[in-house]
DNA sequence: TTACTAGCATGTAGCCTGGC
DNA sequence: GCCAGGCTACATGCTAGTAA
């Protein structure tokens, strides 16, 4: 079998290369059963559970608002969980979440290490594709063209974070601008686009990245 | 043949309650 | 407050059947 990371790193960067732009990808979400997985899973470091109360847990939650989280496994100290998912048959499937790909405030979890995770598990559910910007981006424009969804914070606060919850695009999810700048405390400027898309099959790559190309144009064109 | 799915049985962990 | 017991949710081992 060939490396399923190689393979969509390949389409990306050929894709980046044709295109002038530098998309990448930051979370990697994989959806398998445990029952002939997990064996292997222990053989790449200790997972250890995450404790109910824990703000990384919490954190997660948030994030995985459709998923019916169990029981959250961390490996080691890499950004690197799976979840037990309630749906049927019950605590037989998890999610592996491999998270912060590409970061700036941190090193991301070892390539090495992504790689046997997905060779173990032999597929890919759905990936984020980022794109980063220097300055905000022209968010008017968006809102002619879709619902933009800014997040209130549960205080109440409008936060510097948008969505776009329905792109009409096959494959493309769901869009979230956020200032990354800020999130990460950078010191400098960067506005993160993040494309959640879905891979119904690896084995026929067929990413939407043109159509997220188009949407970021916009939202780079010089604001009013 | 191997990989995967699903049902049943059983083990484990966490929470709650009552007695001391 | 502490501990034991009971209850429930969570988790996994075993096995049989199915798909690739």
């Amino acid at each position: 079998m060939s490396d399923i990371l190689s393979d969509i790193e390949d389409f990306i960067n050929n894709f980046n290369s044709n295109n002038d732009t530098d998309f990448a990808i930051d979370t990697i979400r994989v959806k398998f059963s445990k029952q002939h997985k997990l064996d292997s899973l222990k053989e790449l470091g200790k997972w250890s559970k995450l404790k109910k109360n824990s703000n990384i847990l919490n954190k997660l939650k948030r994030r995985l608002n459709d998923d019916e989280v169990t029981s959250v496994y961390r490996l080691e100290t890499h950004d690197i969980y799976y979840y037990n998912m309630q749906e049927p048959p019950k605590y037989r499937n998890a999610m592996m979440v491999i998270f912060g790909i590409k970061q700036y405030h941190q090193a991301p979890p070892p390539k090495q290490l992504i790689t046997k995770i997905l060779s173990t598990l032999k597929n890919i559910s759905n990936i984020d594709i980022c794109f980063d910007v220097g300055i905000k981006p022209n968010l008017n424009k968006l809102k002619d063209i879709f619902d933009l969804t800014q997040y209130i914070s549960k205080d109440g606060i409008f936060t510097d974070t948008y969505y776009i919850n329905k792109t009409d695009i096959p494959m493309l999810k769901k869009i979230t601008i956020y200032n990354k700048a800020f999130k990460n405390n950078l010191g400098f400027d960067l506005w993160r686009f993040e494309a959640k898309i879905s891979i119904p099959n690896y084995r026929y790559l067929a990413l939407p990245l043109n159509e997220f190309k188009s949407i970021t144009d916009i939202a780079k064109a010089t604001n009013d």
